[in-house]
DNA sequence: ATCCATGCAAAAACTTTGCAGTCCA
DNA sequence: TGGACTGCAAAGTTTTTGCATGGAT
């Protein structure tokens, strides 16, 4: 088997910022102020945010800017193929580099006791999921694949 | 469309309603006609049932049955570990019987057309998971693997 | 000047809870 | 009879939308 961590090269945020730029343009939409607020505060949080974080790091650049336009803009970020929403269970909706911004497909696991999130790619388990879907005839659209358990610190915490 | 679940054995209903009422009992919890009509609704209902399908198919059996019961006892399923509760991201609650209750865990794969979804289980993917686990020293408490596409039906409908 | 974007607030969509009456044990 | 249970409706949460104003091209 072969794993890595999700965090071994840096995306590239010049070549997301063009191709957000591409896709606003082809679709008629403006650059403001507020999305590059966003932009930039999205690119420096950290990853799985949630609407209310992207909020809070926008407004250190931006005082004014609204629950809605980060709402309408996060949303924007996922149709431009940069950002995919996530649900970790927990009823909120949280955003993270697409896999295709980051250059490969990550999973992940999640520790229930300190809600730490540790991002994993396994190519046998991914070739595994293509035979199971090709059994099915379906054809994968996306995948999720979260395995919740205790990390090592929390492990020994409660041992 | 077939299965490769590892035996799809029917649960014993009998067995799930025993360890409900054991569940009861202990925490001095009432057997009450609802409680018996939800009961049997989520046993003969299909799985991956919300909370509105199971407050339809109970009404058929009483058709009093208010929609805070039905929430009310499939909360209880889960706490008894009869049932589990799920969210496949189209914001709706859904509820299944436990891998324990079915005696095997099972993961899905879901259609983002026609919203069917379908069970599967691999134990292969399984084995590699723990290994991944094992690798970041994690201890597996559950998972949840989902693999979105497009079934074989809604695939010739687009073609 | 267009007409898209924003911010606010209201509306939706679900879930959860308070309460007065009901019913099991 | 006491305390759990129920149904209704109200309150929470979080997401989504309508609308008048502001702003990019």
């Amino acid at each position: 088997m072969h794993v890595m961590t999700g965090g071994d090269s840096k995306p590239d945020f010049d070549v997301l910022r063009s191709k957000l730029e591409a896709y606003m343009s082809e679709k008629g939409l403006r650059s403001t102020a507020q999305r590059r607020a966003i932009t930039e505060a999205f690119f420096s949080a950290s990853d799985h945010v949630t609407i209310e974080d992207v909020l809070a790091e926008s407004r250190k650049i931006d005082g004014r800017i609204g629950y809605a336009t980060v709402y309408r803009t996060l949303k924007l970020f996922t149709e431009s193929g940069i950002a995919e929403e996530r649900h970790f269970g927990d009823g909120l909706s949280r955003y993270e580099l697409s896999d295709e911004s980051t250059q490969h497909h990550h999973d992940h696991l999640i520790c229930l006791s300190c809600d730490a999130i540790v991002e994993f790619h396994d190519d046998a388990i991914e070739q595994l999921q293509d035979a199971v879907a090709r059994r099915f005839e379906f054809s994968i659209l996306s995948h999720k694949h979260e395995i919740y358990g205790l990390c090592p610190k929390c492990r020994k915490d409660q041992s």
